[in-house]
DNA sequence: AAACATTTGTCCGTATGTATA
DNA sequence: ATATACATACGGACAAATGTT
């Protein structure tokens, strides 16, 4: 059997590493909530370590716009305003075009197969409600083709922004419907048609629709 | 005389962002080479500092592509490939066009005014053959309209692909032509007839146009 | 194979600066 | 206005990890 070798996992984690993921996952699903202060001492022995990866920990996370820095004075969650939906999925939207327009002469058939795959295993998680594992689906379907597309410059825009998009999920502010499943299928044929402007035009409409649908049922909830 | 307050200057700037700014610049401007290996005590002594500011410096520059950290073994300045012209312009275009676009409603007559100033300052610093001014006063001209568009994800990543197309600019392998002054201008009277479609297109159009111009060239060279 | 040299990663003490009483 | 409390910024020493001799 092929025992996990040492380049698979890029080295061990650091201390920083930890800390970094694990605080943004806490700012993602509300452990930690909006405009909560973060007292660096105080994680740092939650997480066993020193504050020096926590501070490194949250610089970082202050360049990704999940923290907030304010030099002597004090750290906290950046307030999350349900209303970024409409800030943060339309430069979201224009660069997973572009990915899926730079992906559509480079994209194999063996991979539009797994995609296509991906896709009906997120239809079946859309139709018995279980928006936690169609959420997961759903970022792996556009990360592919994020991939083929192989512009680390866009992937790792993307990568943030989604990071945001999760947060918004788990705050109830993007939900997902029964039309990503055709539009995603409608990618996927673009694709084998080698139609790059509808791969792109598809894309981007797919990922505008939550801002309909959020300002909708804000309406409706009037 | 009205002294400078300290609102002004948004405190005393920490040794930290000191570092930041002047080892982003040395990157950018070719003062550390690419590839170049960077010491942190080095730098540290070299800034007056401790290694501390200097690592989180390099840690921020490293989520902007601008240093790579190989744990335990060096830390090296990213090389540039002069053909990432293609890599940053495209998802810089679209993401300027979505700007363009985000403006149009939002923009007002004296802003626009003021956009005709810049570009006529522009194009006699292009006709004099002075690219740099021409380079910053591009910058300024498309600065504006991102400010408009009011979007803060969006005007932080067009930050951080700009910062790469200086330090392409200073390698050579962006230049600036006439056919920007025109599409200045063209995206300005798109602005004043609320057009917002032509606006992004135009702007779109202008930040490919490098690349071109940059494969174009290599051919000429052969 | 093992010890070495170099570089990064981490810890914690202290200084500095800000806001509040 | 001054002093006080608290949080961040910085410094210097130590530990760990990597590649090499």
């Amino acid at each position: 059997m092929p025992i996990p070798k040492k380049f698979s996992t890029p080295a061990r984690l650091s201390a920083k590493e930890r800390a970094f993921s694990q605080i943004q996952e806490w700012i993602i699903d509300g452990t930690l909530q909006s405009e909560e202060k973060l007292n660096d001492a105080e994680l740092a022995q939650a997480l066993g370590v020193s504050r020096t990866p926590i501070r490194e920990a949250l610089q970082l996370l202050s360049v990704q716009g999940f923290v907030e820095m304010h030099p002597g004075v004090a750290t906290q969650v950046t307030p999350v305003n349900k209303e970024d939906v409409s800030k943060i999925l339309p430069p979201l939207a224009v660069l997973q075009a572009l990915a899926a327009e730079l992906a559509t002469p480079a994209i194999s058939q063996q991979t539009i197969d797994s995609q296509r795959n991906i896709n009906t295993e997120f239809s079946q998680a859309v139709e018995r409600g279980d928006f936690y594992s169609a959420l997961k689906l759903d970022e792996q379907f556009h990360n592919a083709i994020v991939e083929v597309a192989q512009n680390p410059y866009i992937a790792s825009t993307i990568s943030t922004l989604q990071a945001h998009v999760r947060r918004l999920f788990f705050h109830k502010s993007i939900i997902l419907t029964t039309d990503s499943i055709e539009e995603h299928e409608g990618i996927l044929k673009a694709f084998e048609c080698q139609d790059k402007e509808t791969a792109a035009s598809i894309a981007r409409t797919n990922w505008l629709r939550p801002i309909d649908v959020f300002y909708s049922r804000l309406q409706e909830q009037q």
